[in-house]
DNA sequence: TCCATTATCCTCGTGCCACGAGGATAAAAG
DNA sequence: CTTTTATCCTCGTGGCACGAGGATAATGGA
């Protein structure tokens, strides 16, 4: 994934003066309004700092103050919030019925979520519908919009998407996006932003290193370790349903061989089912969960299988990658509800032995179907708040080109 | 793994002001006798600011300078190089058959290797044979040992020994080593810490995100990415020989079935062939190599399949977690020789389809089997290299303990 | 031998950022 | 109306790094 790091920048003089100025733009992601005074505790910042920065940041545009509502005795405060005219990411989903968008504030709020839906002409149309939706918007915030930080269901690879089965995609290039913006585009894994939302704000909110495991078709998800996903050298990463768990001698249309893929998903029911291989295998994946509660003992059989490999891969990545936690996401969830039974004994029995007197939770996912939406707002956000972003910035919404100081007045 | 992080602190108004000099000595980790215009250079520093922290740097007993040779034209200039009495780690390694540490300077040489052979008196001997060596370079060097770095073939957890098939050993607490001694004690796998020695001045070096895997009894290594070891919650991250690839039915010692382990190392050369499982499976496994060398086409064929395995997971992991380059340490290197084609197959074929134009290289470790002291000595500098603990060392090295203020004279 | 060239280092004035003490401000509580 | 509480602002101080200009010490050639 070519997502933007976490880091402050640390490139170079010009953006190092930025660094306090990165830290409470940041805070502000996950401490939604704080007072003046909370920052200054929570950033070990003196009341001079405080005033001082917050000062520069509302001359900046990246913040503004709010009366706070009274409560108690004592000199009133403001809350800070993001400016009204600050800067914006713009957050993309593409998933396999319908693509989303939404603007984010560097609150990490989301606004003005929209759907397109997809009728079925292939990724052209979609690429080109969400062009125009990005350049209307592009048109409506101007300078405001900083980043385009793009989810999409498909095994991704420098920003371009390499296959997709959930789509039904092969190849594409998903630069048209943004062509004629100059916008920094980022593309990541869905499942895998998912699981970026989800260690910061989700289930696994806390979590240091956190592993998430979306069912859809097939499996995605992957580490997030301090709240940066682990994608590898190309961002192909987190591509955990192609460890080899499965049956060494079933084909992936990936190309290699035993997939966990081909164990966890609707594909895999139908054939445990000896059904043929559904179209939809989300929905049939659904459908056939539903059948096994109304008590059809062949799929609950079914699903049962489905479940086990499920909680014995995720042992198996438990063992690897030692978590603090583990989030399900997507069908996962459901079908651990539908045999929790199944989950555990398979989860248990596959982890070390010194694993199992406090074993990882295991714990549904808390941002449900907004989790990949979530996550590409935050590390488009991420990116948004960098050093030398930031400054930048500075320069757009002060018309000082140069950022050569901070202006004063 | 407790391993410090590889972060300047951050911590602080109090170690802020190290920032710049942290940057410079962890230059020196890798850029080993640079001058005084070589770092300015390196690190966008003006001269004059090159000046004042190599001045301070030196007051403070963390480097010193030695008249460089002449080269040409030019004002003769100095190399900057440790400090004769600037601080120390000890890096310690424990293997089956010995253990082995050394001390290690800021510049990331390892001085004074000595090995220490066990005389198969089980743990308590071994761990009373290392604190002895602990306490003895401690009176020796007394406050320039910082920290000790201990790399233990062994799955570790919170700085304890979990479990061991190479050693064959319990769980083991690690803290005596340095009872008494105040030091901060780093534990991590071996195989793990080799690959962060390969990943930072090995094979590997210059890749972003690195896997490194290490057959001896079992496989392990993990990922290291920007240098730092991907080690989870409690450490015991990096265990990837406990992902089960392997046949499903097979039991492993660890408590978990089918693991790739038992797929890849000398008893698994041992079981193709019928033989009881081995003692030593190293030496076994080295034993077969020479065998299936000079012709036994039996032997020949246990290691193709055992080279099969190896590969298949190695594309697993890659599909997986998309590493820029792979490393083989330990019995993998000599594996992979005695069947190349076997291997190249099975990693071929075990890829996504996408990854096949332009695979990770997997290299052979450079390091040989020094990797695992080397990274046990990279991490432990890293901790003694932080902006905290050099804050601290000054403390300690001008006899300045509220470390008020840089003295200036 | 002397001087130009080259590379490096040092000095000093300046700017920026954050600190911290003390005072100012605005509400509630008495 | 005064006290208490919580917050904010002002201003002097200090540390760190920048950057321009000068100083220094070698080589190489006249």
């Amino acid at each position: 994934m070519s997502t933007g790091n976490f880091d402050a920048g640390g490139g170079g003089a010009r953006t190092a003066r930025w660094r306090t100025a990165v830290d409470v733009v940041r805070h502000l992601r996950h401490h939604p309004r704080p007072t003046r005074a909370d920052l200054a505790r929570d950033l070990a910042l003196t009341s001079g700092s405080a005033t001082e920065i917050t000062g520069r940041l509302r001359r900046a545009k990246l913040l503004s103050e709010e009366p706070a509502p009274v409560a108690g005795r004592g000199r009133p405060t403001t809350l800070l919030r993001p400016h009204p005219e600050g800067p914006l990411t713009l957050a993309v989903e593409i998933r396999h019925e319908e693509s989303r968008c939404a603007v984010a504030t560097v609150d990490g709020r989301l606004h003005d979520v929209r759907t397109l839906r997809h009728d079925d002409g292939g990724p052209e149309q979609v690429r080109a519908g969400l062009a125009a939706a990005v350049r209307e918007l592009r048109r409506r915030h101007r300078a405001r919009l900083r980043v385009v930080s793009l989810a999409v269901a498909a095994t991704v690879r420098d920003g371009r998407v390499v296959q997709s089965a959930a789509l039904g995609w092969g190849p594409v290039d998903l630069a048209p996006l943004t062509a004629g913006t100059h916008l920094p585009l980022l593309v990541g894994n869905d499942a895998t932003l998912a699981g970026v939302a989800e260690a910061r704000t989700g289930a696994t909110a806390g979590a240091r290193t956190a592993l998430h495991l979306l069912v859809d078709v097939g499996v995605g998800g992957g580490l997030v370790v301090d709240g940066r996903p682990v994608v590898g050298a190309t961002g192909a990463g987190g591509e955990v349903g192609h460890l080899p768990l499965g049956d060494p001698g079933r084909h992936c249309p990936c190309g290699a061989t035993g997939c966990w893929d081909l164990e966890v998903d609707g594909r895999a029911i139908a054939r445990h089912l000896g059904d043929a291989p559904p179209t939809d295998a989300r929905d049939y994946a659904h459908r056939m969960l539903a059948r096994a509660a109304s008590g059809d003992t062949g799929a609950a059989l079914a699903v049962r299988r489905v479940v086990a490999a499920l909680g014995r891969g995720t042992a198996g990545l438990v063992n690897a990658h030692d978590p603090d936690a583990v989030s399900l996401g997507g069908l996962a969830g459901p079908l651990r509800a539908a045999a929790p039974d199944d989950f555990q004994a398979a989860y248990a029995g596959g982890l070390m032995a010194f694993h199992r007197d406090r074993p990882p939770p295991v714990l549904d996912a808390a941002h449900g179907d907004l989790g990949a939406l979530r996550g590409a707002a935050e590390v488009g956000l991420d990116r948004m708040t960098t050093g030398a972003a930031l400054a930048e910035w500075h320069g757009v919404a002060t018309g000082d080109p140069a950022q050569s100081t901070w202006d004063r007045n």
